[in-house]
DNA sequence: GGCTAAAAGACAATTTATATCTTTTTAGGA
DNA sequence: TCCTAAAAAGATATAAATTGTCTTTTAGCC
């Protein structure tokens, strides 16, 4: 239960990788999959999802490739997990409240709500820049 | 990411269906199945890996059925999920830690480790006793 | 225009989830 | 002992999600 996928995996690793670098820099996907050993054409359609909602920027071209769309202490592992497994629920009683009128009071729902919020408060709490720093 | 499959929403139905009764009282599979609204074959097999636990005790033939293993003061929904779910790990790395050589130092990981603390932290802090009450 | 590199979309393989069906074992009762 | 009830065990089937790959398109630079 509750296991990351390897997409989740993958995701992490690379941007995490991007956060290590100069903010100004720009990565080409290629050498970034290499480095984290992530396939090309599976860790690109990873970063347009990053791109579309601004985590990275992205440039086309010679000289393309990409970079961290913020500050890596401003971008924190629930939203780069999110970005790319979708908003984390325990249940999907929690997701869409009305599935779970199931015989009126259902006591376990707020047992995920306590279990999302947890899960959801850990990874809020930690940012791409302790990540990327060498531990 | 971290969603309850059906067998692990189903388990729960059932067994706390189970404790709402009296701890003495065995219940046809059929009945329980029908009561929670889960396919009795399926719930059949939950059950068998409830009962190899002892979570629940089974008897075969006429009068047979399911009563609880426990007390369901004493049985945690920690186990109920773990049961038919295994055990609860965010990332793979945190089950096997063979796999998380990656580049040595993998800043990662104990962030999956306080999560699945936190997790288990929750889920055993509540009991069947509480889920079978009327709230 | 030609090269580079990401974006987008279609497709494919594998694995996991979600069951169902059949046969076997165990127990009770006539 | 034989019949019936009910769970255990195992095989099988279907559907969905995961984990990719491949091709074509779009954008930017020289």
């Amino acid at each position: 239960m509750m296991e990351l996928t390897r997409k989740g995996e993958y995701a992490i690793r690379g941007i995490v990788y991007l956060a290590g670098k100069p903010l100004d820099k720009v990565c080409l996907l290629s050498d970034i999959a290499a480095a984290v050993d992530v396939p090309p054409t599976f860790l690109a359609k990873i970063f347009q999802q990053f791109s579309k909602i601004g985590l990275v920027k992205s440039f086309r071209g010679t000289g393309g490739g990409f970079m961290l769309g913020r500050a890596p202490e401003n971008i924190t592992l629930l939203e780069v997990v999110e970005a790319v497994e979708g908003p984390i629920v325990p249940n999907r009683c929690v997701a869409i409240p009305a599935n779970c009128d199931r015989s009126g009071a259902c006591n376990v729902h707020p047992v995920w709500r306590r279990v999302q919020g947890e899960v959801r408060g850990v990874l809020n709490g930690v940012t791409l820049k302790e990540l990327s720093e060498e531990g």
